[in-house]
DNA sequence: CTTGATCCTCTAGCGGCTAGAGGATGCAGG
DNA sequence: CCTGCATCCTCTAGCCGCTAGAGGATCAAG
């Protein structure tokens, strides 16, 4: 059986060394066997389970999220309803930023073409900024909080 | 003329009130008169400059970047080029981030059209995560560093 | 035996707020 | 004038998901 030291996970997995301290220190990862210099030893289950959790993080799945889908993983017996609910939710929570960010694009590339060349007095971009009128998006709407956040 | 408590200052630009005192702890907004009794007084100016400053967020851009617009803003004999850079900055930012989100909604998706409804161990979901190389896109792919981050 | 890479723990910082403690005012109704 | 509640003040700590750095131990190669 193969075992292998944080930095060899790391490279495995393409996820930073601090980075699978963090995860076991939170949780996400079980507290792994030790050396006698109190090294930390990891096996393949370490790299599929590292593997997943970036996988999902790359999804843009919160750590919460994460957890709840590890538990399922962890348990071939539980009903995966739970498991396509937080799919849906985190697809839910995708569509909105991407319709979020064209309506932000579409302003920003109005700002953009202006292209002025003048004094900032005379500046479209700066014009455009300070008067929210300007804007025929409505990228002020309510909007999820924190839909501005975190991917 | 004018002035304002914080409060109304808030509700005139729907930002809050906590947020406001923010602004001025990280020097976007100046430090406001205060009446005898300590409480902040602000007037039209601080209404504008703090609407050009919710707008900015609202449109992604970075506290920092808003420092410089501002300081552009500020100044109108200054040229305008600066703004116009940072303006087509932020607009790449966000064409990135339409892409990756675009890329992951493919993915999250596939994942959700499966919609088993049986044990987690047979879930598409849980399968999914678990296996990258049943993923089509390159989600994986360098990507800026923060891509994945805030807005 | 030395050098340099890797590992350990621990604490602090990032961005952009948000929440709460604990207290001082201000303002309206009775 | 008093009560009561809204608003304000400062200060500190917390959110998320890491990332960076201090200060030291250990390992593997030459």
């Amino acid at each position: 059986m193969t075992s292998l030291s944080i930095g060899r996970l790391a490279r495995a997995t393409d996820v930073k060394v601090p980075t699978i301290r963090f995860y076991e220190q939170i949780g996400l990862l079980p507290e792994p066997e030790r050396t006698q210099s109190d090294r930390r030893l990891y096996g393949e289950a370490d790299v599929r389970r590292l593997a997943f959790i970036k996988h999902a993080r790359q999804l843009g799945f919160a750590v919460e999220a994460i957890r709840s889908l590890l538990a399922l993983a962890d348990d071939p017996d539980r009903p995966c309803a739970e498991a396509n609910a937080l799919a849906a939710e985190q697809l839910a929570v995708v569509e909105t930023k991407i319709e979020r960010l064209q309506a932000l694009r579409h302003e920003l590339r109005r700002m953009a073409r202006a292209d002025c060349d003048g004094r900032a007095g005379d500046c479209r971009v700066i014009e455009a900024l300070g008067d929210h009128s300007l804007c025929a998006d409505d990228h002020d709407r309510p909007a999820t909080p924190g839909a501005l956040g975190a991917l």
